[in-house]
DNA sequence: CGTACGCTTGAAGCTCATCAAAATCTGTGG
DNA sequence: CCACAGATTTTGATGAGCTTCAAGCGTACG
């Protein structure tokens, strides 16, 4: 069961959060200019939640009632085939949306399940939809973000169709660096996403992943035991995500 | 060159073309209520133009000034790669939307060529943005087309990591039919996509798409001859599409 | 009617999937 | 803190499927 935790809190706790917050695709929906700062956070009854290891945060069909941003933690998205097939379609890192691009049908596609315990921000849809009608600001970060969401779709689309082993993985290691990891902070996470669910993303297998991988350590491009990574040459790395099979 | 016809058109011409638009994404903003589609109309100052085969209507980097959409003909949206590789990553049909996803960064991303002489409905940006501020609709209908594009492409992205070629034409082809053939015509078209095209669109090489066209045809599941498409079973090409490869 | 381009087909090679076994990691209880 | 069991990851051998390259064929268009 999904541990609840929906108190009210007051605004001065909430600046205290700045910085858990400073990251996150929403912020300007929670910390708007300071003039009115007090009256949104009221309005938003804001509630934190907590979704523990292996539990689902999203169910496939399910009605959407809330938007979620994760606060700390790691999700991942999956859709079921009709063969029973898993097929791994993203993951959610601290600060990232869930569920937006639901909006228009208010119906959730696909299953959200935390692969740690994981924190998030619930905004209820009717919250959301009442600010973003008031809200020029929020009104465009939507549209923002779903744009970017197209794009990024785009661009993991491009990546796997046209790219070998190496360049897809090496595409998804800089994308994890550039997601997870403070711009000027070393090259190193603990990732939870399993080399089972890495391969399936990437459509390869965990053979081929974790081979690739093998070739990465021998090339020195990281360092990696488990899911305890380091990059040591995103140089490199980034190169050959961009270096294509066949040209 | 571009040969535009800027006419402003009578309310009465539209109504005329009632049937041309009929299947249009935007639709509603051109033919809104009947009571007020005068005002409506009169404020768009639709602009319809014409591209001929082989010219641009986007170029990548572009400031985007207008949104399109396609009135009769086709388009291919593509990019290139630092090694001067080409990617298809779309075709754009009658009725469809180019470039919408661009609507926040307002910078076209990616190029978009005719593939055949291609008429095409010119909305001004400023227009769009202005007609969408005041009217609901159309903010949510925008809304709907990034979700649904969204869901598009992630389904697409799907598609091409975990099938085989055999399911990936039978995937395109499908698609083709759905967006290209009214619901109860014969599936007969002149796709004007050439083989490379496809191939390129689906991770897969000409080689690849020509032979596995060839079983397709042995099979009986369509008659092509060079441009010239007619699917004979449908219901087979669907069952193959929706077959996965590493089950 | 001939040329050029796109399409088809064939043979050889390479990448990645498959299956299986070994190694390593993780968590649990003694 | 260590030992053990289960899960995860690595590694190896083999083969299917796709690419590559090249040659031949068809078709569109001047």
């Amino acid at each position: 069961m999904i541990a609840a935790r929906n108190n009210l809190r007051t605004l001065a706790e909430y600046q205290h959060r700045k910085e858990a917050c400073s990251n996150c695709a929403l912020f300007c929906m929670c910390f708007p200019d300071p003039a009115d700062s007090a009256s949104r956070i009221d309005e938003l009854k804001l509630r934190h939640k907590l979704v523990s290891r292996g539990e689902h945060l999203v169910l496939d069909g399910e009605k959407m009632r809330n938007i979620y941003v994760v606060r700390r933690g790691a999700l991942k998205a999956y859709e079921l085939t009709s063969d029973g097939d898993t097929m791994v379609t993203g993951f959610y890192f601290p600060g990232e949306v869930v569920g937006l691009e639901s909006l228009f049908s208010e119906t959730h596609k696909g299953h959200v399940v935390a692969l740690q315990d994981t924190c998030y921000c619930e905004i209820p849809l009717k919250t959301f939809k009442r600010l973003q009608k008031k809200n020029g600001e929020l009104q465009s970060l939507t549209q923002q973000l779903l744009c970017q969401s197209v794009y990024d779709t785009r661009r993991l689309l491009l990546t796997t169709r046209h790219l070998n082993a190496q360049a897809r993985l090496a595409t998804f290691l800089v994308n994890v660096v550039d997601r997870l990891v403070e711009p000027d902070d070393p090259a190193e996470f603990h990732l939870r996403i399993d080399r089972q669910d890495i391969a399936n993303y990437l459509g390869l297998t965990i053979g081929t992943v974790s081979r690739t991988l093998s070739d990465f350590r021998k090339h020195g491009f990281l360092t990696a035991s488990g899911k305890r990574f380091r990059i040591d040459d995103l140089q490199e790395l980034r190169a050959i995500a961009t270096r294509f099979a066949n040209h």
